[in-house]
DNA sequence: TTTATTTATGCAATCGATTGCATAAATAAA
DNA sequence: TTTATTTATGCAATCGATTGCATAAATAAA
């Protein structure tokens, strides 16, 4: 390790205490111009840098933001991480970025890992099976802010940023009951969840609206994980009741499914109509192309990354704005048939 | 912010010294089973979780790694990032990330912040324009280890991870060759890479061993943002001896290309063979869909964490092991006609 | 029983930066 | 010229955890 050098080297240096340099260098108004310049001046030259666990011992801050997501690799994912990071850069923060990969367990583990280093906030985006939420009381207790993204749970205090999931799976489900469909098979992932549980109630209204019977066979629950698009169509094939209409809550999967039945020889959006989730890029290339809800994944991170530093910094009192509310837009393409 | 509990209050507690709890919870052999009971319980039961920073400045380590990536919302980079934050987090490291969003500027600033926040070690894939490598230096000056993934550059003491993307280049290209094509388009990110330089070097070695001539116009540079996928066909539409080949170095570029080449109404494979590069999830899920190149960022993701911790402890002298090469693989699929 | 060794614990300094309070020096007001 | 005020700087404690060294207590060896 080479020689540090610390502000007591620069005091010395410049015969001033350290104190001063600590100031000079912190830009304190107490501290004369000339002095300031001398300071920064040799610290320049000897290639100065703070030391942060000093500072943030003295000062208990530590400029840093802990992220936990269910998965890094997951297009959706890495457009909010890409948001969070930029507004956190910006802002002088870093960003420790830690995944759940959908388990509980993992997700304590890291709420305690982010605790115990002390990041000044926290961004959370829920694992799929995470059913209590006492990992999350000593930020409560610490007064640390918490704000949930995406996939949410209502504590107390801890803001969430999320779009209107009902009225997104409403539209998409609408949407294909004008286009015709009178049998809609909706693919979701697990109901635990905020995000699927709210586009399932979303798709009953729209059901109900168009004077379709809702049918719990007509649920399909999975981890949309590539490998299941098969069991999807199998389902599909077997089923008693043939669907005309799918609604497939991730447009990745929706992909998988739709190459699936075109390998059974399924017609989209001639036989089946279907309508995905995301707007993912996969959604324009494939053919034929996939409706879908445009989800605003990079602009949830911009916001969430903005609103934790405000609340870090008091600037805004968001715990009023309890919940903060994105738009998103239905996109019609080839697969829904218009 | 709630009172904190320090080594302090659990010294009181239990009438022994701070010392004695410090040496207790780190399970130093000097100390009795029956105090380092006690001193867990009441830690358990206050609830007291150890300051980082103030360890860290004792101990001069922080047990995170910062991670440069150019941009955090790529597909592959999401994979190799998962792979990094799982190596790390097993090993208990905390993985700090920051994007460089390709520009020179942003990854000195990010270079500098990491530096500070005290790293233990340094992950880094260069940014598009990165020129010069004066932002490392303090690193192998403190003797930090830094090692370059996928796009890297030969820095003394800094071990690089990659694939063999001269091969991987001459494999695509020389597939193409023996697909029957004799005018062969590449398209390539910038060439100050070595991802895309290399890989370049073998789509030359293959066309030599193909007895093709390599022609400078047949070499497209661009930064493979979708909307650029227009100007490349346009550049194609107008070349002088219409192409039958065309190997791009990205899969989702390729993806729009082919998008934009099929709604100029040329047939994929029949007019034009295309080999793209990534296996990116899109390949397999256009039509027709894509041959490409695996490129195994999970694992890479994987084994950059794992060296650079294996570093960080002294466990293996990876200095010498400069280089390391991961096995790609070539995937034909229905692009390039078989 | 006395001395040597082992075991378990504490003292006090240290890691660097920050900051309330005190104070010296410079300037303004009386 | 003396006193009051402003400006610039330093003293010393603090943020918590760690650790070399010293030492008391317990045990083993002589």
């Amino acid at each position: 390790m080479a020689k540090k050098v610390t502000i007591y080297d620069l005091a010395k240096e410049l015969n001033i205490s350290p104190a001063t340099v600590s100031r000079g260098l912190n830009n304190h108004p107490a501290i004369s111009d000339i002095t300031k310049k001398r300071i920064a001046a040799i610290a320049n030259k000897l290639d100065y840098r703070s030391n942060k666990f000093a500072a943030n011992l003295s000062n208990q801050k530590t400029y840093s933001l802990g992220v936990i997501v269910p998965r890094l690799d997951s297009y959706f994912m890495s457009t909010v991480l890409a948001g969070i990071e930029e507004v956190s850069n910006k802002a002088g923060y870093s960003i420790i970025i830690s995944q759940s990969l959908e388990s509980m367990d993992k997700e304590i583990l890291n709420a305690k890992t982010l605790f115990n280093s002390g990041v000044d906030g926290l961004l959370v985006s829920l694992a799929r099976d995470t059913q209590n939420y006492k990992h999350f009381t000593p930020y409560i207790k610490a007064n640390i802010p918490l704000i949930f993204l995406d996939r949410v749970h209502n504590l107390t205090n801890c803001p969430t940023i999320v779009i209107d999931n009902v009225q997104a799976g409403y539209e998409a489900t609408d949407h294909l009951a004008k286009q015709g469909c009178k049998n809609i098979l909706i693919i979701t992932g697990s109901l635990k969840r905020n995000v699927y549980a709210d586009r399932l109630l979303g798709y009953k209204k729209a059901l109900e609206n168009n004077n379709l019977n809702f049918e719990e066979v007509n649920v399909f629950e999975t981890t949309m994980e590539s490998q299941n698009a098969k069991d999807v169509v199998d389902y599909i094939i077997k089923m008693n009741k043939p669907i005309d209409g799918l609604f497939v809550l991730s447009d990745s999967f929706a992909a998988y499914c739709i190459q699936e039945l075109k390998r059974k020889n399924y017609l989209i959006p001639e036989n089946i109509k279907v309508v995905g989730f995301n707007n993912d890029p996969i959604s324009k290339l494939i053919t034929p192309s996939l409706s879908t809800i445009e989800y605003p994944g990079y602009n949830m991170g911009l916001l969430a990354g903005e609103s934790v530093i405000n609340q870090i910094k008091g600037n805004i009192q968001l715990r009023e704005t309890h919940s903060i509310s994105l738009r998103h837009k239905l996109i019609i393409r080839e697969s829904s048939g218009n």
